[in-house]
DNA sequence: CACATTTCATGGACATGTCAACGAAGTGTT
DNA sequence: AACACTTCGTTGACATGTCCATGAAATGTG
């Protein structure tokens, strides 16, 4: 069933490529975890945050620079001042909107979690491309995650049937 | 914090790279759901059987075939299974194991699936990467995807504490 | 054959994500 | 000012994944 559609090439390719995409996240995160306690979201969070000058961000600006949702970050956050990685702090300018702010102990996690994060990004990634394939990589990667999201533009393809098939 | 570590380079070629490992599959995600209902899990576990051509599987086989763990498995296919996409047969050669076989609607509805989703996979990646690239991309993420998962063998780098610095 | 060990599928507890609904607070219009 | 509308963060229900424990069955060892 798979392999009437596409090309030989495209075939093997995509799933290679298809391969990377789920392994490689995966041995990120098993690496970030097992060094530091912290998740890639985590991780996430905390780096984002550390890039402000005064470690602080109001909750829906983070959500939109890190393309989540405000419901997921509000969650996720919840979760991490728990655990005394960040605070929150009420929003001068808006009265409904809340600041996040690293904390002394977020910030020292960070930076201890850093080089182990980056050590691991080397040892599995960086380090078995030559600058050439990087820099491809780079540029092929920008341009598809740059195209539009939403699917009013598909190529002239016809459109799939719009119903669902099975209820889900 | 960020761009100490790596070479301007490298930094963004990995920034847009990370951004393509999280934008394109929830894209081809998005689009599989409002096409067909199934998510890609489903998918993977329906087409993945599909190959076997009298389209039954033992749990444990699927399993290792999809490098999923069985308790993810046998959690997902129980809910497949209430959707009537798959069925459970007892395994005649090994009283312990299970088989799991696609049903006639499973099979349709994969059947109904798949143009649509490689028009998709087409729209949002193969159709923006000309052959060269694809094939380089191909290769490059063989490459690292075969790397041994374990880290033994991290390259001559010095270990980052073990200890975890953050409870979770 | 008895016995310990391993393998298999499942189950429950928990972590994390999505989605829809909500109340409180801002904004715009008249 | 009064009103509808939007935006903000939170919440709860649910989906899906991980981890660990379990009982049943297979396997290996004496």
């Amino acid at each position: 069933m798979a392999t009437r559609w596409l090309s030989a090439d495209e075939e093997l390719a995509w799933r290679a490529f298809r391969r990377l995409l789920t392994t490689l996240p995966a041995r990120l995160a098993r690496d970030l975890t097992a060094d530091t306690g912290l998740s890639m979201t985590d991780y996430e969070v905390l780096s984002t945050l550390s890039e402000k000058p005064d470690r602080r961000w109001a909750l829906k600006d983070l959500a939109a620079k890190m393309e989540w949702s405000r419901s997921r970050l509000s969650h996720h956050t919840t979760r991490m001042q728990d655990r005394g990685l960040i605070d929150r702090e009420p929003d001068p300018t808006d009265a409904r909107g809340c600041l996040l702010k690293l904390t002394d102990t977020g910030y020292t996690v960070l930076e201890q979690a850093a080089p182990a994060h980056l050590a691991s990004v080397r040892d599995r990634f960086l380090d078995h491309l030559d600058p050439a394939e990087l820099d491809l990589l780079g540029r092929l990667s920008t341009r598809i995650a740059d195209l539009p999201d939403d699917r009013t533009q598909r190529n002239g393809r016809e459109r799939a049937a719009p119903g669902r098939l099975a209820d889900r």
